[in-house]
DNA sequence: TCTGGGGTCCTAGGACCC
DNA sequence: TCTGGGGTCCTAGGACCC
């Protein structure tokens, strides 16, 4: 490999939610533990023991009573406050080691570490691995190649190295791994893809490698082009350094239980809109356009099932909570029938412009909107979300999600710090 | 009793235009 | 027998990700 070559890694959060929650109860260690979605409803992070015990990713958690007892798996809420704040501090403390870095999810950044030589990574990767681990307490695993496609799977393999660390440059080793890897499990490639490959022949990420790229062209799209590529050790999928605007900006929530009057589905509906105007707020964006849906339960085979939705344009774009409530109520009112077991709502803003490229701009009246907003936004930073809320006061109900097993927000919460005691 | 939520990108096909 | 052709824009829906 020479010197000054593309060289990136990707450091993955190992089972990060329930890392997380073992960073605060130590009890959590070398035993089975699972967070639950939304709703306690399905598994979505489980800890190596709870996994040996074959608990599947996405599993309903009451399909699952039996495992859980006999083992004596601990069972969480997910507590994203705790998650969205232990995530920070990764990603914060990764920094120090590449000013080109992208964070890809909650629990995952790719790295740009250019320039260095092989043996030189895998000590960087090493010392990322502990460092991460004594400043937050969180395990994570790092994979390094000249792509970030190779990086994923490069990554999956260091998740079973004693080190933690897993680098792939050199040719014969690239096919060796991706002879032993399923195409399905490369980055880009899902099941619906991975079936057409089959017919073809294809099954290995090697056998993708070395796909046919007119075929690859014409029946996965630029996309699957681009991940041959990739496996090749071409790099064509970048390092986003900088976080873009979304372009679109939703809230939905399934019920805790079902809901059938339209007045305590406005009462969701505006909790919905809160969290979403915040967050275009935030990125100092306003919505050309509001979709407002609902939905009965699809699992209910008794129940009768109804589901719609409106799509709506913001005359007058703009972020401010009230007038957003009031366009999703009049949508709701468009769809909402009457004798029905509804289990989710929500709202999905698109068309997001920045707020200084609306005509006209904020004036009169409008400062002094912009005035109250911006003081809201400060005091729920300060206080906590909900501190000063618009819409119903009253925020109870059937339609409030259901965590029966909620850890405390240990680090976003005064009131809930960890306690030390000493002797 | 009980089955998550929030994004991105790409393409086919329709509408419309000259 | 024979229907013009080519370009752009928009959107719904599919596929993928964590």
């Amino acid at each position: 490999m020479k010197k000054g070559s593309p060289a990136i890694a990707l450091v993955d959060c190992n089972n990060f939610y329930v890392s997380c929650e073992r960073v605060f109860d130590p009890s959590l260690m070398n035993v089975p533990v699972i967070i639950l979605s939304n709703n306690d409803g399905c598994v979505v992070s489980r800890s190596n023991e709870a996994k040996t015990l074959g608990i599947s990713m996405g599993t309903p958690v009451f399909k699952i009573p039996d495992v859980i007892k006999k083992n004596k798996v601990q069972v969480f809420s997910s507590n994203y406050a705790l998650y969205q704040d232990m995530s920070s501090r990764v990603m914060q403390t990764l920094k120090e080691f590449s000013q080109e870095m992208e964070i890809y999810s909650i629990d995952e950044a790719f790295l740009s570490l250019r320039g260095f030589g092989k043996d030189d990574l895998i000590s960087i990767g090493e010392k990322i691995k502990k460092t991460v681990y004594k400043w937050t307490g969180i395990p994570v695993s790092v994979g390094i190649s000249p792509t970030k496609t190779l990086s994923k799977v490069a990554g999956d393999i260091a998740k079973k190295k004693e080190n933690g660390v897993f680098c792939v440059f050199d040719s014969a080793q690239t096919n060796d791994i991706l002879s032993k890897t399923e195409a399905v499990e490369v980055w880009g490639i899902g099941g619906r893809q991975a079936a057409k490959l089959a017919v073809k022949g294809i099954f290995t990420a090697l056998d993708l490698k070395n796909a046919d790229r007119k075929w690859v062209q014409n029946n996965l799209t630029v996309t699957g082009v681009k991940t041959v590529l990739e496996l090749n050790g071409i790099s064509c999928i970048d390092l986003e350094t900088v976080v873009p605007d979304k372009k679109g900006i939703a809230c939905s929530r399934s019920f805790g239980k079902p809901v059938t009057s339209i007045e305590e589905i406005k009462k969701a509906l505006s909790e919905y809109v809160t969290t979403a105007a915040e967050k275009m707020r935030r990125q100092k964006t306003v919505p050309l356009s509001l979709t407002v849906f609902i939905t009965t339960d699809r699992f209910s085979e008794n129940a009768s099932q109804y589901a719609n939705w409106t799509e709506m344009k913001i005359s007058e774009p703009t972020a401010y909570t009230p007038a957003l409530i009031k366009y999703a109520y009049s949508g709701l009112e468009k769809i909402y029938r009457k004798g029905y077991q509804y289990k989710k709502a929500g709202v999905v803003f698109t068309g997001l412009i920045g707020e200084d490229d609306v005509s006209p701009p904020f004036f009169g009246e409008d400062n002094k909107r912009q005035n109250l907003i911006n003081t809201v936004d400060v005091i729920n930073k300060k206080m906590g979300k909900n501190t000063v809320s618009f819409g119903p006061s009253e925020r109870e109900g059937n339609w409030k999600m259901r965590r029966n097993f909620l850890s405390k927000k240990f680090t976003t919460d005064w009131n809930e710090l960890p306690v030390v005691y000493c002797d």
